[in-house]
DNA sequence: TGTTGACTTAGAGTTAGCTCTAAGTATTAG
DNA sequence: CTAATACTTAGAGCTAACTCTAAGTCAACA
């Protein structure tokens, strides 16, 4: 699958696409004969649970240190589930502090709707 | 009270307090006679709310429209309503989002458990 | 009296995460 | 054969939200 063909598919674009791989969050993209990018459906999920960990406000940083991991190999697997565990709580308490908020928004929308 | 004052109070920084002036954030800061800002106690409330639509995701620019609408008066009540009631919306969809991340990356851990 | 330090302004620099441009090569369609 | 299209690269440009710098004013303190 060529780059327009995966960007469609992953819904992310080529210009991202590429710079996904030049700071490697994307390992080893195959070419074809002519130099072309060719990816795989591995390179489908792959590029999915990139989408996932940043819509969960990883950084892409973090994301390439656990792509690193993942280029290791079965060995990291273990440092590769702290990194999601530690993430899971940052989330955890994010949506408790989001909670609290619309709580407390909800309240001075409460009041707008008591002067009226 | 001045801005360094008035800056630790609200851990915000003067440099960012002078910023959210200059895009029409605060608005009609008070000087004392030599020209320094000089900031109320309603300016504290004011920034803690400006604080908390940011970090209920809420841009700058729109709460730059709450500010325009809350320094045109009373009137504009209703406007304020809608903006915050909106943004409930955005806030209660983002956490629907983020708990089923959540659970998606949840079974990526179990797993990391079951395959250790 | 001089120097320290808090303030003022306009505007430049930073960071993350893209997004685009320029210049060039290779394939395909008419 | 020519024109259009898809790709390649390095590197510049963009946006949000700061963050800092430079150059200057002014009050207070030793």
């Amino acid at each position: 699958m060529n780059i327009k063909q995966f960007s469609e598919l992953t819904q992310v674009s080529a210009y991202t696409l590429r710079y996904y791989e030049k700071i490697g969050l994307l390992k080893q993209v195959s070419r074809s004969a002519n130099g072309h990018r060719s990816f795989s459906a591995k390179d489908v999920d792959w590029v999915g649970f990139i989408k996932r960990l940043k819509d969960m406000g990883m950084e892409l940083k973090k994301i390439q240190q656990y792509a690193d991991l993942r280029e290791q190999g079965e060995s990291t697997s273990g440092q590769r589930k702290q990194l999601l565990v530690e993430h899971v709580l940052v989330v955890e308490k994010r949506i408790k502090v989001e909670v609290s908020n619309l709580e407390k928004i909800k309240q001075k929308i409460q009041y707008y709707n008591e002067i009226n």
